[in-house]
DNA sequence: AACTATTTATAAGA
DNA sequence: TTCTTATAAATAGTT
């Protein structure tokens, strides 16, 4: 239907070939639309050029999807299949291995013990034990670092103290200093000299964690 | 194109809409495959008639899930979507059900513990003390059943071996009416006749266990 | 992109 | 359905 007729085969003439595709794609694409009208047909088509441009037609009716859900049940043919079944392989793999996990936890936790055996509820038993063997190893080990910070902190305690003591003492003697030069004080300030009152000293001083995230881990 | 120019709308008379969508049907085919081999061009095609009845065209250098595929990466739209979809949400949601579970078992069997806090890990240890005394209760049952198999089995020795004394006394009755009967016997036979002797007696009777799937539990 | 001679598709009829 | 055929529609080659 042309000046002249055509082979059906490649159009080797790259230029003609393009103008040709460019006018055959709209026809088709308006008989797909005519037949839709006229027949009440549903119609998909996709056409891809050479160059990866793609043109879409489906009947107003209905989706791609509907379309190939319809053509999957028609044919059998599984279109999204790699992915599609790759998935579901791994996601019974996945159940399986979530069920049988969730069975050794309710088994550790001694419930549903009834339909084991005694040599399962020995492996069981041991389980647990290496378990509590582990576990009362690490709670040890939160007890020696805190046994560690208390010495930590009763020995920085006593050089504290020892500070505050000289501290005072040179205050003292500022203080003595400072009456021979005239300077007035007042009188209550004498209750600190007391420094043997070790509950009068007490809250002059907060001391910090040696180990700064300590509180979380408690 | 044809004796009279129609209109584009849908054709009322059913037969004539009938041989008009078969026609075209095939045309646009036609004209699907011309394009494909004119102009490189990669097609799918899908008609549904009213009738539900499918046909298909897809050009023969590719396939339809690789036009979708396709189609999927120009357009952005997911095709196979609900399915799809659907499954990642849920492989994902049993992943992640998977490694906490999978987290909690170490954690009871005294492995990955370093992370926690204190109160964490004595809720593990309450957990496996639990855990131990749930599987101990289990055991002590098993044991209970044996006990009381046990006693059963020898309850029911008792009654054999009186019985079996019983049945060598008659025997020795016999053996004395045969004697005064006249019959000659084997001296031999006058071991068993010490039915004091356990250990001769044992290798007389076996007996079989009460509970019948005993040996499956053990 | 527009034109148009020609081919092709197809509507109607059988 | 299929064949026929008159006619509409599509399009190859040209401008």
């Amino acid at each position: 239907m042309g000046r002249g007729k055509i082979e059906i085969k490649r159009i080797e003439n790259s230029s003609n070939r393009q103008v040709t595709y460019s006018k055959r794609r709209n026809g088709i694409i308006k008989k797909a639309k005519e037949i839709t009208v006229l027949c009440d047909a549903k119609v998909s088509l996709i056409i891809f050029a050479t160059s990866g441009k793609m043109v879409e037609y489906c009947s107003p009716s209905t989706t791609l999807p509907e379309i190939l859900e319809l053509y999957h049940k028609q044919s059998g043919k599984k279109l999204w299949d790699p992915k599609h079944e790759n998935l579901s392989n791994e996601i019974e793999r996945t159940k399986k291995e979530n069920d049988s996990m969730q069975i050794k936890l309710r088994h550790l936790k001694g419930e549903d013990l009834t339909p084991l055996n005694y040599r399962e509820l020995m492996d069981i038993e041991d389980a647990l034990e290496n378990g509590l063997a582990g576990l009362r190893d690490k709670l040890s080990e939160h007890v020696d670092v805190w046994r560690e910070n208390i010495n930590e902190l009763e020995e920085m305690n006593k050089h504290l103290i020892f500070d505050l003591q000289r501290q005072r003492e040179m205050g003292m003697e500022n203080n003595v200093r400072e009456l021979e030069n005239g300077y007035h004080h007042q009188s209550q300030r004498g209750a600190v000299n007391n420094h043997n009152d070790y509950n009068s000293q007490m809250p002059f001083f907060r001391v910090q964690p040696i180990q700064p995230n300590l509180q979380d881990r408690i």
